[in-house]
DNA sequence: AAAAAATAGTTGCGCCCGCTACAAAAATGT
DNA sequence: ACATTTTTGTAGCGGGCGCAACTATTTTTT
């Protein structure tokens, strides 16, 4: 035992995720949203007013991604957008009250796909998990970020 | 302390995934494949004459999509295809001499990529978090599949 | 105060992926 | 043997995402 076993954490966080999407679209099909647009409404349910660039940051998505993401949202009436009256660059987004049933939805969707995925797995190991998942994450962050700065030239 | 704690298990796992298909992409810049193919280039690498169904399974991934991820492979030279003698559906996938030096950069890309996710964090720690990722998308896999079934009726 | 750099957000492009519906070839039932 | 069902692989469609290049507005330099 002990041998050199073959690391394939990539392997399963893959699966993991394109399972996670197929069960967020399917627990939200009667809504006109799906996984790309869940996150961000949840967010907003809890912080209203929030921009785009918090949001960009706290999902490590693409801005790009983000601004299409908003403008899908606002197309079907789930976000209104308030620009800042300082900076006007920046607009601040909040739910409308169309989005209040898809974001409790969506709240419920999260509760029952935690209670899914965490079956005769003890309470600890999740929690290790979920802080391994997040430092790991931060580790390659750090990696890919440098070298988008080498890229760029500092 | 003890409160009761958000999971936010999707949102790591999420991030992870995004953050990797990066990585890999940049990794492999100078090939002709990214994130899409390098899975089926490395399974082919070790075993040569799979079928399309066979890894499908393996990475619990959807057969159109596995077609055309096939598709893209022969394009760029990189699989020679052979059909079943018994089976007349079933093809037979084996890499080219050309996809050699790709796959070995894939195992490069593959063992860079799990020493710079490591960093700071305890061996048993990765592994624990290995082993219970595979559970977790075991039991949303199960989930997942058996609301099909409800569909299909059956 | 003018020039340069940083920041917030957008547009166009292409890759990756699942879904639905389909064709062809076994396998199974009667 | 023939009809039905299952299995393997495809085609078309649309969603989700990052990247490069861009605009508009601040902030920082000089």
């Amino acid at each position: 035992m002990c041998e050199h076993w073959f690391p394939e954490m990539g392997r399963w966080v893959s699966i993991f995720d394109r399972l996670m999407k197929m069960y967020y679209d399917r627990g939200l099909s009667e809504f006109e949203i799906g996984w790309g647009q869940q996150f961000y409404v949840e967010y907003l349910y809890t912080h209203p007013g929030a921009t785009s660039q918090e949001m960009a940051e706290r999902f490590r998505v693409d801005r790009a991604t983000l601004t299409k993401t908003i403008k899908k949202l606002g197309e079907v009436g789930y976000i209104r957008v308030a620009g800042d009256e300082k900076d006007r660059r920046v607009k601040h987004l909040y739910l409308t009250e169309k989005a209040i049933p898809a974001a409790e939805r969506i709240k419920t969707v999260h509760a029952d796909f935690y209670e899914t995925l965490s079956r005769d797995i003890p309470r600890e190991e999740l929690a290790l998990t979920e802080r391994t998942l997040q430092r790991m994450a931060d580790n390659i962050n750090q990696k890919v970020w440098h070298r988008m700065e080498e890229h760029h030239g500092k």
